[in-house]
Formats: C-alpha cells, structure tokens, sequence
DNA sequence: GCCGCGCCTTGACCCGGATCAAACGGCCGC
DNA sequence: GCGGCCGTTTGATCCGGGTCAAGGCGCGGC
C-alpha cells in the first residue's frame, strides 16, 4: 500500500502517534518478507502487533485445506487480539511488512497508558463489527454484491477515488467465499458497466459511487 | 429448551450461580412472549442481558430484506454485548423467555465482582470465537457441511444424544446462509443415511457420531 | 371428527457460481 | 528483444443450491 499521507489510523482518523510511541518504547520492530508467517493458527496469544509497514492477512486453514481470510490489516491496525489462549486465524505478511511487537504482560504492565488502553479496545471493537459484517456479507450477499462490497471498503480508506489492492485475486476470494474466477468475472462485469475502472490488476478507481454503493448492499 | 440438569452455564460448563446472583441483585427479570423483540438492530448499547429462561436469538436485516441470525443463546448465556455504542444485531425471544436485564453502569459500578466480570471477559471470548467459526463456515462449507455442524453444534451442548432443536427451519436457514427448502432437504438426506434420526421435526438424535463429525468438518 | 393454519417436506426446474481448461499479459532474466 | 513464469482473464460446461409450486402433517378450535 502506498501511503497517500502522514502516518495515521485510517479507521478511526486519529492520529496514531500516541500509540505508536508505546509500541516504540516497550516494543520490538520486526521484518516480514511476503508471505512469511508472523504467527500460526493455534500458536499461543502472547504478543500485540502493530503494523508499520505493509499489509497482514489473517487466515485459517480447514482440515482438508480450504482456506477463509479473515480480515487485512493496513499501517497503523492493531491484529493479534483474539480473547482465547490461543490463536484461531495465522497471520501472514500480504508483502514485506515491518510490525512492531510488544508482550501482553508489557501491555498489562503499562496498563493506565490511556491512549493504548483505547487503541486496544478500539481495536477490538472494530475487529468484532468487522466479524459481524463478515458473517452478513458471506451469508446473504450474492458474488457480484460481495465484490461490490470489497472495493467499496478499500476505496473508503484512502481520501481520493483511486486505490490500490494490497492483494491478489486469490486472497480477495478467499476472503469473500468465492473462486478466484468468479473475482475475476465480477471485476471484469463492473468495469463493463463503467461503475469501476482497472487501469492495472491492482489499482482501480470507481466511476458510479451510488451504483456501487447500491449494489455493496 | 428443556432443562436437563440445575442451571448451569452449558457453554462454560461452570456453575452460573454467582453470575445469577449478581444478576438478581442488581437486575430486573423481563418476560418476552414468542418473537418479541427484546432489543432493535440500532438501538442504543445500555443492557446486559442473562437468558434465564427460554432462548434468543440475534439477527440482523438487510435493506432488501434478507435476514441473518447472528447466533442462539441459551439459559445462562450472556447476550448484548456489543462492544459498539449500538446493537447491529436485534434480539428476539424464540419462545416464551425470562431474561434478567442489569444497565451498563450498574456493571460498571459493581466492577470488581471477580465472578462477573470474568463471566463477562468469558461471553466476549465466546461470542468472537463463535463468529470466527460462524465466518470460516458461512464462507467455505457446503450446504451439507453446514447442516451437520449445526447439529453437532446443538448435541454437543445437552449430556445424551437426544437434543432438541429450540429454532424451526426458517431460522435455522437464516443461521446457516441457506433456504429452508436446502435445511430440510439435507436433514432428510442425513436420515436417509442413518447419520441422525428425527423422531419429530424439533427432535433429533445421532447415530454415527464419527460420520457427522467428518461431515461438521 | 374435521377443518384450517403453520410449518415442514418433496418435486421439477433454473441459475449463479464452481470447475476444468486454455489463452493472455506483465515482468524479469538473459 | 525474446522466453519463461506467474497472476489474471476468458470460455465451456457442470452441479449445488435457489426458486417456484404442490403436497403432507401435526395441532388447535369448533
């Protein structure tokens, strides 16, 4: 992703200087290389990530090797905060990534940290209307509606109407329940109507906002 | 749901019993009839709720009108815990219910109750492991899949095999992302291969527990 | 008993999205 | 510039689950 402006929490535009100075001092800055793992389905909750730079995926595995994606994390998005002792989604660097990395006991430790303590449970929250949004999307939205839906919510994170997919078809599928093909097909038929635009595979602008927001649903 | 055993809590398998008293100290027991709305999708987040009687259910409605239940709760779950300033899901009774209703603040103001506030930590921790599940399910099992899950999900929370389904067909489909026609079709497939019985439409038992197993995936 | 009403099941058909297969195109190394 | 590679698109076909339309069945009222 390339960063349009200042480092700032694009989901809840304020500034993250504050919670970026914690990560600073109690924390650890880490280097991903694309597609690295940075932690395990099932390994033990036990750190806070912060992303600096790049993308994260989360995903999950079944037994016999379908996979679901659970969300993507930007610069500046806290992930890793699942409640259980151990973690249900792995998470995966989407390209070189740079994460900063502290301990939960650390986070207990400067517990009272008022700016971090509000990030954690922002984050939270956000991380739960997501799951909920997630759970509506894939059981009653239609293939074209959940593209639709996806990059309407790309699109609102930048400040202007051109965008750029952090990732490729597969893991666009993968997060909204389809094939890649089915992607590829819904992607081609918005650009067909002119609501959207591709100049490349990764970047996009949207010409129809009220056609797409319609059909986002 | 009948009551099998004293009040517990099913999901934790821990005694509700000081989590009840908090409750009826500081709440107010409510009786909802069959499908009253106990909260709205949109209202304000003010309540703590405790089925102490009967079951819930959560769902949410699209625009157009596609429905999507959220999940069920039973005597001694928590529910409303919407980490957000309001509900984006609605609550219903689905039979005759009792629920204990206690306000934030009065939470708040007992904070300190240990057993409280780790039932609370406990029903948040459950309700994003469940919404997880619900995703990786909605997003990539098959109809049949689906079925089976849910129906291991429901066995495994009474002692015995026999369990009864609290929801008709119509919400079970709303749960599971499917029609009610697809719901029926496969549960008359599973009995058709001896992998569970129904005695009656609400009344079930399994039979080859490994087969449903390898099926709930 | 018998009717009526809700809920559930079954059947026939259709369609959206999956699958299988091939072609395209950008990019890198040479 | 030219191959080769990888990600993406396109095409043809298939099939799971949706849609539409009848029945069946249990239950309560009369």
């Amino acid at each position: 992703m390339t960063l349009a402006y200042p480092l700032t929490d694009a989901r809840t535009a304020r500034p993250a200087s504050a919670l970026t100075d914690a990560f600073e001092r109690h924390g650890v800055r880490m280097t991903y290389a694309r597609n690295e793992e940075i932690y395990a389905q099932d390994d033990e909750v036990e750190l806070l990530y912060q992303v600096a730079r790049g993308v994260v995926r989360t995903s999950r595995l079944t037994a016999d090797g379908r996979r679901q994606v659970g969300d993507f994390y930007y610069v500046g998005d806290l992930f890793g905060l699942e409640p259980g002792p151990d973690h249900r989604f792995a998470a995966e660097a989407l390209a070189e990534c740079e994460i900063m990395v502290v301990r939960r006991s650390a986070v207990r430790a400067i517990a009272g940290d008022a700016a971090l303590d509000r990030a954690i449970l922002e984050a939270q929250r956000l991380e739960m209307e997501r799951l909920q949004d997630h759970v509506v999307m894939l059981g009653r939205k239609s293939a074209r509606e959940r593209v639709a839906s996806f990059l309407m919510s790309i699109a609102q994170r930048g400040p202007d109407d051109h965008a750029d997919l952090a990732m490729g078809r597969q893991d666009m599928a993968d997060y909204l329940g389809l094939t890649i093909e089915t992607v590829s097909r819904m992607l081609t038929q918005l650009q067909g109507e002119a609501i959207v635009d591709f100049p490349s595979s990764r970047r996009f602008q949207i010409r129809k906002w009220t056609a797409l927001e319609a059909l986002a649903a």
